[in-house]
DNA sequence: CAGGGGATTTGCGCATTTTCAATGCGCCCC
DNA sequence: GGGGCGCATTGAAAATGCGCAAATCCCCTG
């Protein structure tokens, strides 16, 4: 169903490989646990009664693209739990990561319009994934202002997120962005620790080489602003941390 | 109307400075000379009977502002010439431009949310500029599906834009951003000719410093990359820069 | 338990970029 | 015509980041 995609494997390549099956069932959408927080949150009873076939939903794994660049697709994604990454490629083969996608949000909104996918949608850590068919969030969207008004919401929240990105993790020095990334990771969770990933992508994200990645974080370790209670998983110094991504 | 900012000049700035009267009269949507491809596109004669107000239309000078970050507002602006910078702040003080803003887009898009600014909105150059209550656009949105279809398609082209900002100018050597920005600047004019700002304006669009700027158009200068046939403006050496940028 | 593949870490030399300071240029106003 | 101001350019030293290769570590598998 969903290709999936190796990490460093970089995008002229085919994907040959095998449509692992990721349907994990319909979502109850009336009953979803996610429900007030998620582009449906507006939706009301005589709305459902419009939903005719049931939204299906996917466990994805690490590597599982949602859709590629430049694709035509009819469906937008809204991702429940786990961590997505946008990405888009330059002329030279590199890449560059502008966008984490977590709970809540929504992927491949420019599906709505027809567009071609902007990004590579890659998963980063198994991920849950509501598939949100572009027909059923157009017709909704027109019944329902509040769906109409969500919608828009994420569009703004979107736009919201990439300046940030350029504004924190595109500019200053490599410690500075790095500082930066692992407070904004550390963000919503709520004892002070984040899940990091490897090396590459962080440097695909921050602007900076694979290695500039690993001297920093390794760095961060033998200063203790970092320490790694498992494979990945670090507890953040967050004031000198943020004394560093400030200044 | 209008305060007006200094370039050079950094935001913990007050305005105690002329209320410049920028209005400059009431614009005739109805024979708009951009009309097919602006914001108001799709509107019909029923649509402008409900327009109980005129459009108010500016022009505007270098240094003045649309509006301010974190400042909540009533209205958007379409530009109609010119060209306006969004710029963001960081901790420190220093500045990042995260879009530049030309004829037919749309400025100010959070407003109709209600979310206050999340930009300062500075013109650059002489720019003129129709004023868009939120109110208007909100009812007309709700009318009219083909300007509601607009509206998120502006959306989208403000996130297309701010992912091409991240990939393209935020992204490799201080060498290929600046080709990459000259390039883009030149796009979309007929000549291969391009009119370019202030080295301090390059760097935070950049992300380099202003020196690296004036060090890398002076060398493409030397090189014969650029050739400026008046100040600011630059003949360029198209493809050659394109190997530069891309490579 | 040994072997292998991939990812991370590290060393080292080099190129780029920053930083700070000085100089030069053009323009406007007195 | 002579400041003065803002901006662009340049120089030189220092800091930073890159590129490449070697070493290490980790995990998975046979």
């Amino acid at each position: 169903m969903f290709p999936r995609l190796q990490t460093g494997y970089h995008p002229p390549m085919v994907v040959t490989v095998p449509f692992k099956d990721a349907w994990s069932g319909e979502a109850d959408c009336r009953n979803c646990s996610l429900r007030s927080s998620v582009l449906f949150a507006g939706l009301e009873e005589k709305d459902f009664e419009h939903l005719h076939r049931p939204i299906d939903q996917f466990t994805l794994q690490p590597g599982d693209m949602l859709y590629r660049t430049g694709q035509r697709g009819d469906r937008m994604f809204t991702i429940r739990s786990g961590l997505v990454k946008l990405v888009q490629f330059l002329p030279d083969g590199s890449q560059r990561i502008v966008r984490l996608m977590r709970t809540t949000d929504v992927v491949g909104l420019e599906a709505l319009l027809g567009d071609p996918y902007e990004h590579d949608a890659v998963v980063m850590q198994a991920t849950e994934a509501c598939c949100l068919p572009v027909a059923v969030v157009k017709s909704l969207g027109e019944q329902n202002p509040r769906l109409h008004h969500e919608l828009l919401a994420r569009w703004q929240r979107a736009l919201r997120d990439a300046d940030a990105w350029i504004t924190h993790l595109s500019t200053g020095s490599a410690k500075q962005r790095v500082a930066r990334l692992l407070l904004r990771l550390a963000k919503d969770e709520e004892n002070s620790e984040c899940e990091l990933f490897g090396r590459e992508d962080m440097g695909a994200m921050l602007g900076i080489t694979t290695e500039t990645a690993s001297r920093t974080i390794a760095e961060f370790k033998r200063q203790s602003l970092l320490v790694e209670t498992r494979p990945n998983r670090f507890l953040l110094d967050i004031p000198n941390l943020g004394h560093i991504a400030e200044d």
